[in-house]
RNA sequence: GGGCGGUUGCUGAAAUUGGUAGACAGGACGGACUUAGGAUCCGUUGGUGAUGAACCAUGAGAGUUCGAGUCUCUCACCGCCCACCA
């Protein structure tokens, strides 16, 4: 009588997770003979709950950790904490805790959760960004690029609420332009901000040579920089008795002829230099009104065009035609030059506009081969980018292929226009008027103006206790112990920025510090730079597929110029995870109230079921609905693989003799191994789980025949569990040991196939007559064409399909299938 | 409006990348064991037909091919991202 111990998880899990940490399983040394593999997961906040996000997203990732490990990798796996933001703050506003206190609290909390989901995490190298050993750091890294001429201070637009009487994020505003707390319309602000100059790199951003990303992400990044070759073209006005010049950009300089106005955008300079006495009135009525808008509204492309005319006239360089100037919000002072000329003819935005105001549109480009037409009856732009030029003086019949290049040089020569590139990126304003992020280390002196903190004396430390005023300033600046210092070149009184970085800047740098976290030298040395980066493989959401992963590329161009890098790109290898829904298959929110907190599963089950269920929900990267009922499927395998193993390893006697059956299971284990190998180097844990589900079924189906008592059958299951050993780390732990091993299973060697031995010796032939699926029939693997040829053609149910007809064609697919193709 | 992805049983999904559609699971139904089962084990489960033969079936329609879930075109829904970028 075997007396079964039953999986009991609550037992087992905890009792690996102490002894792994004890042992230092999981951190990855410097100084290691295997070859590194930098594996990392996008850091979470520290909201204070592991979510289900997290355990779909990290349960994966670790067991492909772990699968690297297995197979030789000194894999380096940390995890740290985006700790600066916007939620602790409000914390500290709403329920007074100070937000240090409140954001240690949550990580606190979360590393236990984190623990307890049995993930390799090298704790060693842990990061925490509000911690003054990192942002000390965060605050140098602002200063060297400064010193480069790559952040500045100017003017910029920031999100106010009249409310609140305060700046806004971006998350803050809702769709509809209106403060998400008091429903106020929101403004736009100019006010003095700090921007990093990515700009510089917008070139070589575009270049993605060196890295294995997904092709959207890459569009993504590409569009969002969105280049655009054409001319910059100035046209000239009378102002104030001087001729001046004024720059547009266009990407079809061939449509210069049918330039019938020019817009400017409302916040554009020259505004105010063009603008008639009698039309003043009406032009800053209408740049009132577009200061109220959003970016948001402003953009909605639904919107009917709108605009005033500003009375001033402009001259078209290439025609001498006097122009007419308006101003209008659907141009933009961010992008270009900031004024357009418009081209109704050829351009949809400026048809709109041309219709609405009643002014000219004149044809300059007609699509070959085409009568003349009359712009009175046309309902839409005509945007040709195959013609020829018309009513375009001696550029008449240039075709359009030509014409760009054409006119370009016409204007070049002519000292009004030149070849330009043009790019949607923005440089980035990393202002906060925010307590809870690290300190701007920059110290304005009434004698010598803007002066950065001298390195010696950083980190300009973040106070822990602040007054929250509804200013719109940050709260530093009514602390006076942190506002009121001395100039670091005169010692004079002076003041500090009051401003905090963008945590989009902490996040930039992360990666780099957890290679090197403990350096109080440095923010990381060169030598642990070249050990560990750049980062091989990196997994998060798509939603960063822009601004975090843009900005860490800019960060590692940036400084490897500086000379702190040397390296390209920061990720080598990306993968972005899909987004867990809620049973009903909506996205997961308290309003639907479709939350599921994953705590109470991990209870019931333990953390190697739920883990494994993260990875049987679809493919990774799809995201799927989390279904407690499938938790059960998981559950059922995990206790009968265990049963399985400790009904076999009873004392008895084991045989190495070779049958049929036990070359069935060694072929079966070849195959598993072949199988789950493939499937997690391709991050496909669900057909991995299902292999191994298919291989334990078979396993049980003979655990009572005599092969059970072979060696081959014993082999089988110890292979199975290093195959489960990623995605379910603890049950396998354990039965690894039972099964008489000492090390850890983790840091075993992954089993190997050979591909030979992984063939089955036969093969189900499958019988086709034009097509359709006739007959299928058990045949030897070693079968030839010509046997599998007789086979086919003389079975006689093959023969009643074919019957009258002649065989025309015979197609034989090895291992496959034998299809007759025959005609009545 | 633009870009990308998707649509396969009751449900999550799989399909050797052009070669047996529905692996592996969940659920449901039936059975065994049991005082009991929300434990465990066994069986059935795409549709029409009768349990056989056969036919139909991967959002709809066409095409290429000996052969299409997979390739091409047209259309319809769904999701995500971007959106007046000159």
């Amino acid at each position: 009588m075997i007396t079964r111990t039953k999986y009991n998880p609550k037992e087992v899990e905890p009792k690996w997770q102490k002894r792994w940490e004890e042992e230092q399983l999981y951190h990855a040394p410097d100084n290691s003979p295997k070859p590194k593999f930098y594996h990392l997961v996008m850091f979470p906040y520290p909201s204070g709950d592991l979510h289900m996000g997290h355990w779909y997203n990290y349960s994966p990732f670790d067991a492909y950790g772990r699968f690297m490990r297995m197979q030789g990798y000194n894999v380096m796996q940390p995890i740290g904490f985006d700790a600066f933001g916007l939620p602790a703050e409000n914390a500290a506003i709403k329920r007074g805790v100070q937000a240090r206190t409140w954001t240690l609290a949550n990580i606190d909390n979360m590393r236990k959760q984190l623990r307890m989901m049995g993930a390799g995490w090298d704790w060693e190298r842990e990061v925490v960004t509000c911690l003054p050993d990192y942002y000390k750091w965060t605050e140098w890294l602002f200063l060297q690029f400064y010193k480069h001429g790559l952040a500045y201070r100017t003017k910029a637009p920031a999100n106010w609420c009249p409310g609140c009487n305060t700046t806004l994020a971006n998350e803050q505003v809702l769709p509809d332009g209106t403060c998400e707390r008091c429903g106020s319309i929101v403004e736009r602000r100019e006010i003095d901000q700090w921007l990093l100059k990515i700009t510089a790199y917008a070139e070589e951003l575009l270049n993605f040579d060196e890295i294995d990303w997904p092709e959207k992400t890459i569009t993504m990044q590409r569009n969002w920089i969105g280049r655009s070759e054409g001319a910059e073209i100035r046209f000239s006005a009378e102002i104030e008795g001087k001729r001046e010049e004024i720059p547009v950009f266009t990407t079809r300089p061939d449509t210069i002829y049918g330039a019938t106005f020019f817009v400017l955008a409302p916040e554009h300079p020259w505004v105010e230099k063009i603008t008639t006495p009698e039309q003043r009135a009406a032009v800053e009525a209408y740049i009132d009104q577009a200061r109220r808008m959003t970016e948001i509204e402003r953009m909605s492309t639904e919107k009917e065009k709108t605009g005033v005319f500003t009375g001033g006239y402009v001259t078209n360089p290439v025609n001498g035609a006097q122009v007419p100037v308006w101003i209008a919000d659907y141009v933009l002072m961010g992008y270009g030059a900031g004024a357009i000329m418009g081209v109704p003819a050829h351009d949809q935005r400026d048809f709109e506009f041309a219709r609405k105001f009643n002014i000219p549109i004149i044809e300059v480009i007609r699509p070959t081969g085409e009568e003349p037409g009359n712009t009175d009856t046309w309902t839409e732009a005509h945007v040709v980018h195959d013609g020829i030029m018309v009513n375009s003086g001696t550029f008449n019949g240039t075709p359009t292929d030509e014409a760009i290049a054409k006119v370009t040089r016409y204007l070049e020569e002519q000292g009004v226009g030149k070849f330009m590139v043009t790019y949607r990126l923005r440089d980035w304003l990393i202002s906060r008027q925010r307590y809870w992020g690290a300190p701007i280390p920059i110290v304005y002196c009434p004698e010598h103006g803007t002066v950065p903190v001298p390195e010696e004396q950083l980190p300009v430390w973040l106070p822990d206790n602040v007054q929250f005023k509804s200013t719109g300033e940050s709260p530093l600046r009514y602390e006076p112990e942190f506002v009121n210092t001395t100039c670091p070149i005169c010692g004079g009184p002076a003041t500090r920025e009051a401003d905090t970085m963008d945590t989009f800047i902490c996040s930039s740098w992360y990666f780099l510090r957890y290679a090197d976290p403990h350096n109080s030298e440095q923010a990381w040395s060169m030598e642990e730079m070249t050990r560990w980066l750049p980062v091989d493989q990196y997994v998060g959401g798509a939603e960063h597929a822009v601004m975090h992963l843009l900005y860490a590329r800019f960060f590692v161009k940036a400084l490897r110029d500086m000379g702190y890098l040397n390296f390209n790109e920061p990720f080598k290898r990306l993968y972005h995870q899909g987004m867990v829904l809620g049973a009903d298959g909506q996205k997961m929110s308290k309003s639907r109230g479709n939350v599921e907190a994953p705590d109470k599963y991990v209870d019931k089950y333990g953390t190697d079921t739920v883990r494994c269920y993260m990875m049987f929900i679809g493919p990774f990267d799809q995201g799927g609905s989390f279904k407690p009922d499938n938790l059960e499927g998981i559950w059922r395998f995990l206790n009968r693989f265990w049963s399985l193993v400790n009904d076999t390893w009873v004392p008895g006697r084991v045989s190495e003799e070779e049958t049929p059956e036990s070359r069935a299971i060694e072929r079966l284990r070849h195959k598993t191994i072949q199988r789950v190998t493939e499937d997690l180097a391709n991050f496909r844990f669900n057909t991995a789980l299902a292999a191994l589900m298919e291989a334990n079924n078979a396993m049980i189906k003979q655990q009572h025949e005599p092969v059970a008592r072979t060696a081959a059958y014993r082999r089988m299951l110890e292979t199975m569990i290093q195959l489960l050993a990623p995605m379910a780390p603890h049950i396998t732990e354990e039965m690894w040991h039972l099964t008489g091993h000492s090390n850890s299973i983790h840091t075993s060697e992954w089993p190997i196939y050979d591909e030979a031995l992984a063939k089955d010796e036969i093969f189900t032939l499958v019988v086709q007559v034009n097509g359709k699926v006739r007959e299928r029939i058990e045949v030897p693997a070693t079968i030839s064409e010509s046997e599998v040829r007789a086979l086919a053609l003389t079975n006689p149910r093959v023969a009643t399909f074919i019957g009258e007809s002649t065989v025309q064609k015979v197609i034989y697919v090895p291992g496959r299938l034998i299809n007759i193709v025959v005609r009545k």
